[in-house]
DNA sequence: ACTTGGCACTCGCTCCGGCTGAGTGCCAGA
DNA sequence: TCTGGCACTCAGCCGGAGCGAGTGCCAAGT
């Protein structure tokens, strides 16, 4: 009984102040929420519940606040993921489908999800493993210096620039092309590399043919394709009111470190649920004042890549999770059609 | 006489409120400069100084500010640039060496530029006018969908997916891609636009071959692919001390929006000059109250791009521009050897 | 014709004390 | 176990006093 009661109180707290933003005291919480019982029987409550670390008070005489364990309560147990309404999705769908491009698909999701969220997105480009290689071209920079470059079957393209250890004239150049070119064209990724891998063993020495391959092996691995991401809606971080230069500036760095969202984004990995990482539960110290809500995406419903939001602990969390799922929704649904 | 000393008290007042963030007062002036005056005749020549609009002051009894019309007169007869010191070059060119990549190259360049002049930095990508036609990829995405992919000799690549008006098998795709790459490949981008719109002449009305024609023309124009551009550095905005919901906001909305970006640096296509707007004299009004400094770049010393710091009014311009036009001539110069 | 010292004045900033009101903890009674 | 009551706490909000940096102007000096 007193126990549904507590967390009805929890939760009444944490909708109040995420509102609001101000602590929020017995008396509001009664008037507001239709409880029916006393505001001193709020306060007992209230008591207890941050005797068990769910609440703090910011000074004593205020009203209480949702701590991080608070939070987390709350979206463990206390949340429903809310669908979209019609006119969302409507506005997801059509919104993205007037993409041309990968990149413009990965920058008009960026846009979409902090507009929808009003916080800060991150969209991590797909992976490639289910694409296969359309093309591989080497250029000649210099005598010395290769550019090579894959397309791919998604319209994804991989380029790198490889120093040799010795000059290449044009004949062995068209020979590596053609060489590559059969290997890899027209396979998956993993089984191009695979080819490759055997093509430069079938050549032993540090050769410019053993090199390619390598590079390649690489520029196509999982690793390598992964790196890139999209960060948008940097402007909604002009809301946290209080503390700006101590807590936004620090944000504003790390979001421009990509190596270091990538830790952020890497481990919520399984598609189909939404990881919300409150507070400190997260790896990055920067983050360690910031909730984290992501999840996977791809093709086929497999997780290919994360999308998510950064965003303060004192958010939407239901509307936020439930416009995070949407978003990876549509974009997965976008990818299995291109 | 009186006109020289005026002028040196307006760069006095300038550099010390750069430095010291606060409105400055006649006695403090003549203490940390070595003006052989009294506080008195400063005052007088501030007075004049205000009547002609190059300065202000924010409330009767404080200081006086330097208005929009001062850092202009400033700028133009005051600033000798200086040029960086031995240090600051080896750190610009060893940062900028280790690039692989275009892409690399301009992202680098971004972080560079932004941490020198602690400001928001923006590089737009270098047109593409005297680079050629390595080879044109089509890909089919479906049955009436096609990825025309561009490489290009600097590294460059443009990527662009196509709706066709109807189906399109096989054979006549290979067709197509052949057409398309007699005609273009190996050529400089100009001719090979060229070569292009006659081919699609060529073939009246609205088939594939006219269409693909048209977006390569489109795609390797310079209108095109000059709309890439990066920003960084967006972490000192939080420099903004005062007024900050309602100053930085704005501006980082706008610096997600590339297109009024584009706008921004525009104008600013002069090599060699660097140019300096400064608050409402820039055509958009987001950045009135901000001052920008831009110079053209580009192999050749042809300005190709144009790359350039977005700042407070209030900022170090001798060091600022110092710095921009460094950056600028390593970026060309590196791109004359890629 | 400029420059300078002096002097009265302005006005933003900071500190201090008192007041207010929201909110709390606890206790006794239902 | 809940509820009403009561005393207590304390952040935030004036309002006045004092301070001090800075100004404008004037009369005297060079």
């Amino acid at each position: 009984m007193q126990e549904e009661r507590r967390l009805a109180v929890l939760r009444a707290i944490v909708e109040d102040y995420v509102a609001t933003e101000e602590p929020v005291g017995s008396k509001a919480l009664v008037e507001r929420h239709g409880l029916n019982v006393s505001p001193a029987t709020v306060r007992n409550d209230m008591a207890a519940l941050e005797d068990e670390g769910y609440l703090a008070q910011p000074h004593t005489s205020a009203g209480r606040v949702p701590t991080d364990k608070g939070y987390r309560l709350f979206v463990d147990r206390l949340t429903t993921v809310k669908p979209m309404s019609g006119a969302e999705k409507r506005a997801i769908s059509t919104f993205l489908d007037g993409a041309v491009d990968l990149d413009d698909v990965v920058s008009r999701s960026v846009r979409l999800l902090s507009q929808l969220t009003r916080q800060v997105a991150v969209v991590q480009y797909p992976t490639l493993s289910r694409s296969t290689v359309r093309h591989v071209e080497l250029v000649a920079l210099g005598p010395e210096r290769l550019l090579v470059v894959a397309i791919l079957s998604t319209g994804r393209v991989e380029q790198r620039v490889l120093e040799l250890d010795a000059p290449i004239d044009d004949t062995a150049l068209a020979d590596l092309r053609s060489l590559v070119g059969r290997a890899a064209t027209g396979e998956l990724i993993s089984d191009a590399v695979l080819a490759l891998g055997l093509l430069a063993e079938a050549r032993p020495g540090p050769g410019p043919v053993a090199a390619v391959a390598e590079l390649l092996v690489e520029a196509m691995s999982d690793h390598r394709s992964q790196e890139r991401l999209v960060v948008g809606g940097a402007a909604n971080l002009a809301r946290y009111g209080d503390s700006f230069d101590s807590a936004v500036r620090p944000l504003l760095e790390a979001l421009e470190e990509h190596v270091v969202l990538l830790r952020l984004l890497g481990e919520a990995s399984t598609s189909g649920m939404v990881t919300v990482r409150i507070g400190a539960e997260g790896p990055i110290e920067e983050f360690a004042s910031t909730s984290v809500v992501t999840t996977g995406y791809g093709p086929h419903d497999d997780a290919l890549a994360t999308l998510g939001i950064v965003g303060p602990t004192r958010m939407d969390y239901p509307g936020t999770m439930a416009a995070v799922r949407a978003v990876a929704r549509y974009l997965s649904r976008i990818l299995d059609e291109g």
